[in-house]
RNA sequence: GCGCCUGUAGCUCAGCAGGAUAGAGCAACUGCCUUCUAAGCAGUAGGUUGGGGGUUCGAGUCCCUCCAGGCGUACCA
């Protein structure tokens, strides 16, 4: 799996060169020569070729390595892409880095693509790209579209991401919106990526929380038909608990006024938590998130699963019985303690059929699972890792991605939430509030891993300079050019012939080369499975593109300029579309 | 106590694999609609990256420590 193997390129890089370096205590590795075969076979971003050109120039110059470091600089004047090799490679030959930088400069032989190569900084080389070599790339973009927005990362390797699963038992609320919108993401993201995903969503629909749901429906019920209940402790107190025990009698009058819980339980239960699911489903699928596969818990007690998950963990003897309980040595893989499966009154904890569910995923052959869990439930991932060891499964290919907390508030007051009280927002209250595609932007707009606070009053007095629109807007404005173009007979398709000679303005080859890296951005993305990063490129485009709009017309220029400026146009709606897609945010043609 | 996450502009957040002058939106202030959508553009102002050490040619980024906030430390789910 990749991302745990991130590290290595910089360690390789350093022995490669031979700086004896800080990391020399971890195991005395063989060489690496890990991803970059892959890399090269799979990937042809520009960068790419600037880092075989320099490869080259190296050899020249008779220093063997296999990988330099190539980067886009942060400011636009220090060129359009740069390295930092001759001052990585000062310590080692004893030289000053300038004079480095010089003779790879002198020894590069490709000069054709560059309008410039300097030396700055502290040792730094340059680039600067030809517009006739930003316009081959862009063309290249265009015809090849997704073959070139898409470089296949996954090679048809199968992940798992298993997102939401929240307890049926009530609406889905503000942090679940969060896991959805992520979860939907990182799927599109990885899908785009050639990587073959599965959406899953696990179904807590056995044990004491839907119990519970059942139970106070009951509840609910007999109050109907006047008969008196004790409502459960910890039971459920939302208005559609009443709702679902309204449904009941209507279908049903008074048959169970007279019965007790247990005599009933499983009608109430399955009633209810079906009920919710539905609801949940319903939740979803109007937020944009579908899901292609639903794991029920209670199905791995009916068939087996965990029955025979335990019975493997006992055969090898990790399993033990001690005051009444059955224990999981936990211990023996990581985990500070051992857990419980069975209680000492005989009741499974969820941890037992946690179990059955991972060795199921592993035994699904899924070169990688994601979980995506709220990160109050950080303190389970050791004891999930533990039982990946102990089923024999590979560890790294849990990949827990951890969602923080959603802070609701309105005028800066925090909206306290609790389920079983019954008091809170739901996702559906916020979406209606102030729209889908602002609250999915909202969630990817963030990183994962950090708070959120999510302010009702602000998010809507925002709403109408939110910067979801100033995206949007964007690829609004450039498909009105198009309905204006076809009014007047302007062709707006076009080819490897186009010529786009015409774009040479500042604002013209900036759009380009943000257009042209974004390949860069997208596998950052998909090695950091972080949405988020598409986000922020998007909004960099759109800031390229309404300058560049602004002061420039397109449709009024000579014809061979107009068509030029067409397709930059067309390509910024390519790149847009992939973007807000892979976010799942709309594209309105109209605003 | 221990563990995990977070701390960057007044507010909400980025910072791409250790690179060069730390960015954006909102809020504030100045301008721009007889021209393809002003949900836009141009500009001003705003920072000891929580504090302190360390590693490095180079640290917001890695290590140690302290401070602050959140979460977790069950035969709970």
């Amino acid at each position: 799996m990749e991302t745990l193997h991130t590290h290595h390129r910089v360690h390789t890089t350093r022995r490669t060169i031979g700086i004896s370096n800080r990391f020399s205590h971890e195991p005395a590795a063989p060489f690496f020569s890990i991803n970059f075969t892959h890399k090269y076979a799979t990937l042809k971003r520009s960068e790419d070729m600037i880092e075989d050109i320099l490869l080259k120039a190296l050899r020249e110059i008779g220093i063997e390595t296999d990988f330099v470091e190539v980067e886009i600089p942060k400011h636009e004047a220090l060129g359009d892409i740069s390295t930092p090799t001759a001052m990585l490679l000062a310590k080692k030959l004893r030289k000053n880095p300038s004079v480095i930088a010089d003779s790879i400069i002198a020894a590069i032989k490709e000069p054709d693509i560059f309008d410039s190569i300097e030396k700055a900084g502290a040792g730094f080389i340059n680039f600067r790209l030809k517009p006739s070599y930003l316009h081959s790339k862009l063309k290249q973009l265009y015809t090849e579209g997704e073959g070139y927005l898409r470089p296949n990362a996954g090679k048809g390797r199968k992940i798992q991401i298993e997102f939401v699963s929240a307890n049926p038992t009530g609406p889905l609320h503000l942090g679940h919106g969060r896991g959805a919108a992520l979860g939907a993401a990182v799927a599109n993201l990885l899908s785009a990526a050639g990587f073959s995903v599965e959406k899953e969503f696990y179904i807590n629909d056995a044990g004491r929380q839907v119990k519970l749901l059942g139970e106070s429906v009951f509840c609910r019920y007999k109050e109907r038909t006047n008969t008196p209940c004790d409502f459960p402790k910890d039971g459920y107190h939302g208005d559609y608990v009443d709702e679902l025990a309204g449904e009941i009698h209507k279908d049903n009058g008074d048959k169970f006024s007279n019965a007790r819980f247990d005599e009933v339980s499983e009608f109430f239960i399955d009633y209810a938590y079906k009920a919710m699911l539905s609801e949940i489903k319903k939740d979803l699928s109007d937020f944009g998130v579908e899901f292609d596969t639903w794991q029920s818990e209670k199905e791995l007690f009916t068939n087996g699963t965990v029955i025979e998950a335990i019975k493997r963990l006992r055969d090898k003897g990790l399993i033990y019985d001690q005051d009444s309980a059955v224990w999981f040595k936990a211990t023996a893989f990581g985990d500070e303690k051992d857990r419980v499966l069975i209680k000492s009154d005989g009741q499974y904890t969820y941890f037992a059929s946690d179990i059955a569910y991972h060795v199921l995923k592993l035994n699904r052959g899924f070169d990688e699972l994601i979980n995506i869990w709220g990160a109050d439930h950080h303190g389970y991932i050791p004891r999930i890792r533990a039982v990946i060891k102990a089923a024999g499964g590979d560890e790294s290919k849990l990949l827990v991605l951890l969602v923080q907390m959603v802070m609701l508030q309105r005028g800066g007051v925090p909206v306290q939430m609790s389920k079983r009280a019954g008091e809170f927002v739901t996702l559906r209250d916020v979406t209606n509030e102030v729209g889908k595609d602002i609250t999915r932007f909202i969630f990817l707009t963030r990183r994962p891993d950090s708070q959120l606070e999510f302010d009702m009053e602000t998010v809507k007095k925002e709403s109408s300079e939110n910067p979801v629109y100033y995206i949007q807007y964007a690829y609004a404005r450039i498909n009105s050019v198009f309905e204006k173009a076809r009014e007047r007979q302007i062709p707006v398709t076009f080819d490897g012939t186009t010529d786009l000679c015409g774009l040479s303005t500042p604002e013209e080859l900036l759009l380009i080369k943000k257009l042209i890296f974004y390949p860069t951005t997208f596998l950052n993305a998909v090695r950091t499975r972080e949405p988020h990063r598409i986000t922020f490129y998007l909004q960099e485009l759109a800031g390229l593109f309404h300058p560049f709009y602004y002061k420039h017309r397109i449709l009024d220029e000579e014809e061979s300029l107009t068509r030029a400026r067409l397709m930059l146009c067309a390509c910024v709606k390519i790149v847009i579309a992939e973007g807000l897609n892979i976010l799942g945010v709309s594209t309105p043609d109209k605003m």
